[in-house]
DNA sequence: CGCGTTTGACCTGCGC
DNA sequence: GCGCAGGTCAAACGCG
Protein backbone atom coordinates (compact mmCIF):
# COMPACT_ATOMS: atom_id res chain seq x y z
CA UNK A 1 0.00 0.00 0.00
CA UNK A 2 1.23 3.20 -0.99
CA UNK A 3 0.72 6.63 1.43
CA UNK A 4 -0.09 8.87 -1.11
CA UNK A 5 -3.29 9.72 -0.05
CA UNK A 6 -3.48 11.03 3.04
CA UNK A 7 -6.98 10.37 4.78
CA UNK A 8 -8.93 12.70 5.91
CA UNK A 9 -10.10 13.23 9.54
CA UNK A 10 -12.70 15.12 10.65
CA UNK A 11 -13.77 16.09 13.94
CA UNK A 12 -15.74 14.02 15.35
CA UNK A 13 -16.84 15.63 18.88
CA UNK A 14 -14.54 15.83 21.99
CA UNK A 15 -12.20 18.82 20.97
CA UNK A 16 -9.34 17.21 22.06
CA UNK A 17 -6.13 17.87 19.82
CA UNK A 18 -4.09 14.96 18.99
CA UNK A 19 -0.29 15.12 19.67
CA UNK A 20 2.01 13.20 17.89
CA UNK A 21 2.00 9.69 17.96
CA UNK A 22 5.02 9.13 20.65
CA UNK A 23 3.30 11.86 22.82
CA UNK A 24 -0.42 10.04 22.50
CA UNK A 25 1.87 7.14 24.38
CA UNK A 26 1.97 8.84 27.14
CA UNK A 27 -2.04 8.63 27.32
CA UNK A 28 -2.91 7.46 30.45
CA UNK A 29 -4.02 3.34 29.61
CA UNK A 30 -6.29 3.87 32.89
CA UNK A 31 -8.83 5.49 30.48
CA UNK A 32 -8.07 3.28 27.66
CA UNK A 33 -8.84 -0.05 29.64
CA UNK A 34 -11.75 1.46 30.83
CA UNK A 35 -13.10 2.38 27.06
CA UNK A 36 -11.85 -2.03 26.82
CA UNK A 37 -14.03 -2.69 29.47
CA UNK A 38 -16.97 -1.00 28.03
CA UNK A 39 -16.51 -2.66 24.66
CA UNK A 40 -16.27 -6.20 25.69
CA UNK A 41 -18.19 -7.63 28.04
CA UNK A 42 -17.54 -6.34 31.35
CA UNK A 43 -14.78 -8.62 33.59
CA UNK A 44 -12.97 -7.90 36.08
CA UNK A 45 -9.63 -8.39 35.15
CA UNK A 46 -7.60 -7.10 38.15
CA UNK A 47 -5.00 -9.89 38.28
CA UNK A 48 -2.96 -7.82 40.00
CA UNK A 49 -0.38 -7.91 37.45
CA UNK A 50 -0.68 -4.24 36.13
CA UNK A 51 3.25 -4.00 35.45
CA UNK A 52 2.68 -6.38 32.30
CA UNK A 53 0.45 -4.00 30.88
CA UNK A 54 1.56 -2.09 28.20
CA UNK A 55 1.09 1.27 27.13
CA UNK A 56 -1.56 1.34 24.95
CA UNK A 57 -4.48 3.87 23.44
CA UNK A 58 -7.00 4.07 21.18
CA UNK A 59 -9.14 6.31 19.40
CA UNK A 60 -11.61 6.91 16.77
CA UNK A 61 -11.26 8.52 13.70
CA UNK A 62 -13.77 9.23 11.05
CA UNK A 63 -12.22 8.61 7.79
CA UNK A 64 -13.03 6.83 4.46
CA UNK A 65 -9.59 5.17 4.58
CA UNK A 66 -9.11 2.62 7.34
CA UNK A 67 -5.62 3.13 6.65
CA UNK A 68 -4.29 6.05 8.64
CA UNK A 69 -0.64 6.82 7.83
CA UNK A 70 0.61 8.51 10.68
CA UNK A 71 4.45 8.53 9.37
CA UNK A 72 5.65 5.42 10.72
CA UNK A 73 6.10 1.97 8.53
CA UNK A 74 3.28 -0.36 9.33
CA UNK A 75 3.90 -4.29 8.10
CA UNK A 76 0.50 -6.13 8.47
CA UNK A 77 0.78 -9.49 10.43
CA UNK A 78 -2.60 -9.97 10.71
CA UNK A 79 -6.30 -9.77 9.67
CA UNK A 80 -9.08 -11.07 11.97
CA UNK A 81 -12.91 -10.81 12.00
CA UNK A 82 -14.22 -10.51 15.21
CA UNK A 83 -17.65 -11.65 16.73
CA UNK A 84 -19.49 -8.65 17.73
CA UNK A 85 -18.22 -6.42 14.32
CA UNK A 86 -19.14 -7.59 10.57
CA UNK A 87 -15.42 -5.84 9.12
CA UNK A 88 -12.40 -7.80 10.09
CA UNK A 89 -9.97 -6.01 12.33
CA UNK A 90 -6.46 -5.24 11.13
CA UNK A 91 -3.22 -5.95 12.73
CA UNK A 92 0.05 -4.17 12.10
CA UNK A 93 3.62 -3.55 13.68
CA UNK A 94 6.08 -1.25 12.95
CA UNK A 95 9.38 -2.02 10.83
CA UNK A 96 11.58 -0.55 12.94
CA UNK A 97 14.04 -2.48 14.62
CA UNK A 98 13.95 -2.73 17.91
CA UNK A 99 10.48 -0.88 18.19
CA UNK A 100 7.74 -3.39 18.52
CA UNK A 101 4.85 -1.10 18.33
CA UNK A 102 1.93 -2.66 17.72
CA UNK A 103 -1.19 -1.18 15.74
CA UNK A 104 -5.15 -2.69 15.45
CA UNK A 105 -7.30 -1.50 13.15
CA UNK A 106 -11.14 -1.85 13.45
CA UNK A 107 -14.04 -0.45 11.84
CA UNK A 108 -17.41 -0.24 13.31
CA UNK A 109 -19.94 -2.20 11.29
CA UNK A 110 -22.05 0.51 12.52
CA UNK A 111 -20.57 3.19 10.85
CA UNK A 112 -18.45 2.10 8.37
CA UNK A 113 -17.00 5.25 8.14
CA UNK A 114 -15.67 5.10 11.61
CA UNK A 115 -12.34 3.86 12.40
CA UNK A 116 -10.95 2.64 15.50
CA UNK A 117 -7.23 2.54 15.79
CA UNK A 118 -5.72 1.36 19.04
CA UNK A 119 -1.70 1.74 19.62
CA UNK A 120 0.74 -0.86 21.12
CA UNK A 121 3.41 0.89 22.97
CA UNK A 122 5.46 3.32 22.26
CA UNK A 123 8.27 4.39 19.29
CA UNK A 124 11.48 4.47 20.09
CA UNK A 125 12.78 6.30 17.29
CA UNK A 126 12.11 9.41 15.24
CA UNK A 127 9.51 9.34 12.29
CA UNK A 128 10.87 8.22 9.11
CA UNK A 129 7.98 9.86 6.61
CA UNK A 130 7.93 14.36 6.53
CA UNK A 131 5.74 15.11 10.17
CA UNK A 132 5.00 17.83 8.02
CA UNK A 133 1.73 16.53 6.76
CA UNK A 134 0.77 14.48 9.38
CA UNK A 135 1.70 17.75 11.79
CA UNK A 136 -1.41 18.87 9.30
CA UNK A 137 -3.38 15.89 10.23
CA UNK A 138 -3.40 16.08 13.45
CA UNK A 139 -4.12 19.05 13.73
CA UNK A 140 -7.71 17.69 12.13
CA UNK A 141 -7.61 14.74 14.21
CA UNK A 142 -9.93 13.70 17.70
CA UNK A 143 -8.61 11.55 20.49
CA UNK A 144 -11.25 10.10 22.52
CA UNK A 145 -9.98 10.20 25.76
CA UNK A 146 -12.85 10.85 28.28
CA UNK A 147 -13.91 7.62 29.15
C1' DC B 1 15.39 -8.47 -5.97
C1' DG B 2 13.45 -6.63 -1.68
C1' DC B 3 9.76 -5.87 1.05
C1' DG B 4 4.97 -5.66 2.38
C1' DT B 5 0.45 -7.96 1.93
C1' DT B 6 -2.25 -12.09 2.14
C1' DT B 7 -4.19 -16.04 4.10
C1' DG B 8 -4.64 -20.27 6.84
C1' DA B 9 -2.98 -22.56 10.74
C1' DC B 10 -1.54 -22.48 15.32
C1' DC B 11 -1.37 -20.72 20.16
C1' DT B 12 -3.26 -18.72 24.23
C1' DG B 13 -6.58 -16.91 27.57
C1' DC B 14 -11.04 -17.10 29.34
C1' DG B 15 -15.78 -18.70 29.93
C1' DC B 16 -18.72 -22.26 30.73
C1' DG C 1 -11.56 -29.93 30.69
C1' DC C 2 -13.39 -28.34 26.39
C1' DG C 3 -14.67 -24.82 23.23
C1' DC C 4 -14.68 -20.24 21.50
C1' DA C 5 -12.73 -15.90 20.32
C1' DG C 6 -8.91 -13.24 19.76
C1' DG C 7 -4.08 -12.72 18.58
C1' DT C 8 0.26 -14.09 16.21
C1' DC C 9 3.28 -16.60 12.99
C1' DA C 10 4.85 -17.99 8.83
C1' DA C 11 5.08 -19.34 3.90
C1' DA C 12 3.86 -17.70 -0.57
C1' DC C 13 2.58 -14.28 -3.69
C1' DG C 14 2.53 -9.75 -5.79
C1' DC C 15 4.17 -5.34 -6.60
C1' DG C 16 7.56 -1.65 -7.03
Amino acid sequence: MEDQRYPRVVLESSPLLAPPPHDLAMIKQDDHDAMMMGLVPEKDKNKGDRKSKKPRFAFQTRSQVDILDDGYRWRKYGQKAVKNNTFPRSYYRCTHEGCNVKKQIQRLCKDEGVVVTTYEGMHSHPIQKSTDNFDHILAQMQIYTSF
